[in-house]
DNA sequence: TTGTTCTCTGAACGCCGTGTAGAAAATGAA
DNA sequence: TTCATTTTCTACACGGCGTTCAGAGAACAA
């Protein structure tokens, strides 16, 4: 790696790093090439040396942030022993709300409209961290799975066709054992998750409630219930 | 009211309307005031005649859209006997994703990041319809609560205080029998309601199953059958 | 040293929301 | 009808944005 590379890779860096800190400022919207070039004593043309487009500069932001994300919740779940998949499952849910809390604007960057205009591209680094946080969720489903079983009922019968070969493929190596209804309930639990977060990150419940910690819990412990799980 | 106010109320909608178009077309951002003046041969300038700012325009297509969507909710409700509790909260849930599914960018008016550096106002029009919505949900959840409250359990104890005084004023009005743990419980169902949803608007589903409308269906069977109901 | 490659500037283009000044039109009273 | 008032709209300006492009200058490899 030469002077030249490292030199690079300082200054990409330094443009994530701001766009980072802007937009934990301002919110996506406030990350504006021209923005981060004013903080980096540059012009913004500059920038384009870096990245091909703005989009490129936010989908490696995604990448980033969603990868901090399900680094804070896998970290949650492994100290949780397996014993306890409830408790892995409590753990996840909590701190991925915690994440989001403490990182509004990264939250909205990853599961609402990033900024204008911008639209993901297909096989971005943010689809492989969303890659790892489905197979988190999914390890966690398939750890409940026998307890699931036996008080499932009445859902559709699913079957692999019904999902990205991709995924498929994944889950049918790491966990043998679980059936296609098993990916169905992982996307299930997964909604249940994203639901009062969202909303909350949102807005919608700060004018009704004043603290929405202790409905989310109540949600995620009947989630666990609702899975044949004790915490 | 005079010509002068017919006319204005006619231009006012076709602001909207146009702005709509606009939505449903390029998402959110494509709203712009030049944009709908080019499209009505006017300069963006005019605009301001009828909306103080971009913003406010903005505020009235929430309320718009907002309504529109609680509209369809509560006629697809009300099609339901009352002696059917679950069957009204099924159809309320799939009319909501069926409005979501046709009306993409007004679910992320409503629900996301409406337009760059937008913050919605107080006591909006945005305000009214979601009130209009929290309490279609109180509603459903109330008539649901006997077969509710003979399964709850390790749920938190709530307290009116808990919540916005004016959504208590309300639910203890019109719906005298439920306690402080119901609105809890509506705010739950909101989430479970509102999760898959947003996840399947902002096309995080569609990477990894080709149609989650099965799975939301699962999910509410089980959320109804989860407050002691059937369908 | 020379030739090449990379990085950055500065200017330009066309978008945007927002103001302001003044023209034009509609209105209501005399 | 005439005139003053109110409303609506244009024209222009300001600063912001992403993006492109020619060219200057620095860093590199030979």
């Amino acid at each position: 790696m030469s002077r030249r590379d490292r030199l690079r890779a300082q200054t990409s860096a330094e443009i994530k790093a701001i766009a980072l800190k802007l937009m934990a400022d301002g919110g996506p919207d406030a990350i504006s090439l021209r923005a981060i070039a004013r903080e980096m004593g540059m012009t913004a043309g500059a920038i384009y040396s870096y990245f091909a487009t703005r989009d490129d500069l936010i989908t490696t932001l995604i990448g980033d942030v969603y990868t901090s994300a399900v680094d804070a919740a896998e970290a949650a779940r492994d100290a949780v022993p397996e014993t306890e998949p409830g408790g892995r499952i409590l753990a996840w849910a909590q701190a991925m709300r915690e994440w989001a809390l403490a990182n509004p604007e990264g939250f909205r960057l990853i599961y609402g409209d990033p900024v204008p205009g911008y639209r993901p591209p297909d096989g971005g680094p943010g689809s492989q961290a969303e890659a790892r946080a489905c197979a988190g969720l999914v390890g966690l489903v398939a750890a409940a799975w026998p307890a699931v079983q036996a008080r499932r009922s009445g859902d559709r019968a699913y079957d692999w066709a019904d999902f990205d070969p991709d995924l498929v493929a994944h889950v049918r190596e790491d966990f043998p054992d679980l059936p296609p209804a098993g990916i169905a309930m992982t996307l299930r639990v997964w909604g249940r998750m994203h639901g009062l977060m969202a909303l909350e990150i949102y807005g919608h419940l700060r004018t009704l409630i004043h603290d929405p910690a202790d409905v989310y819990r109540d949600e995620m412990h009947d989630l666990i219930a609702s899975l044949g799980l004790t915490t």
